[in-house]
DNA sequence: ACAAGGATCCTCT
DNA sequence: GAGGATCCTTGTT
């Protein structure tokens, strides 16, 4: 079913724009399948991207063509999944943050300690273990068939905005920027209480 | 070689 | 809400 995927345009636009719109999309990966319920957009210029430095061998992927995967180790032990989007040469990508389970519910249990609720999935770091992701999916194609696929699905009613979590290391004026989006109708959320606006 | 710093998670109050 | 765990990547001797 090739149409169910995202196609290449989908990505080749600002995080600010793919962003809220990957949110209740699907990732098929690992056996399981989620829905994206909470996301960030990281961008340029934006001193809390991992871009910000320049280009170097670890986020590489982050300043290649859109659609690809950028997979980021986060204290040694996380593997947080990204999407790039925009452009080749400006780093641009939209976090996972959050998802609900779609399929294979008992071995996502069985890849975050048998826990149960919305704790299974609402950390970019739980995600990551849920869908099984490493660095061997850093650079990935995420519009062909046979690796890690996005599914377009139904978008969620309505949306919650606030600030992205843990960039108190950013300029202030990126701290604060409104650039974390979440289905607002759903409990699969981190941090929920720190958003600050709800759409429409 | 070595030191330092994380886009986090978990286990407590 | 706070603090420790944990280990890979990077930049510097």
């Amino acid at each position: 079913m090739t149409h169910r995927r995202l196609p290449p345009s989908f990505y080749k636009r600002d995080a600010l724009v793919v962003a809220p719109a990957l949110l209740g999309q699907h990732i098929v990966h690992g056996g399981v399948t989620l829905r994206i319920t909470e996301v960030e957009a990281y961008r340029w210029p934006d001193s809390a991207c991992h871009g910000r430095h320049g280009r170097t061998p670890r986020n590489e992927s982050l300043w290649g063509e859109p659609g690809y995967a950028y997979v980021y180790v986060c204290y040694g032990m996380h593997q947080m999944l990204n999407v790039v989007t925009w452009r080749a040469g400006v780093p641009n990508a939209v976090l996972v943050r959050a998802c609900e389970p779609v399929t294979g519910l008992a071995t996502i249990r069985r890849r975050r300690g048998g826990r149960s609720g919305p704790v299974l999935l609402n950390g970019p770091g739980k995600v990551g273990a849920a869908l099984k992701i490493d660095k061997t999916i850093d650079g990935a194609c995420l519009f062909d068939a046979g690796g890690i696929e996005m599914h377009r699905a139904p978008r969620p009613d309505a949306m919650l905005v606030g600030a992205r979590v843990g960039i108190d290391f950013a300029a202030a004026g990126d701290v604060a920027a409104p650039w974390r989006f979440a289905d607002a109708d759903s409990d699969w959320v981190s941090h929920r209480r720190s958003f600050k606006r709800r759409l429409p």
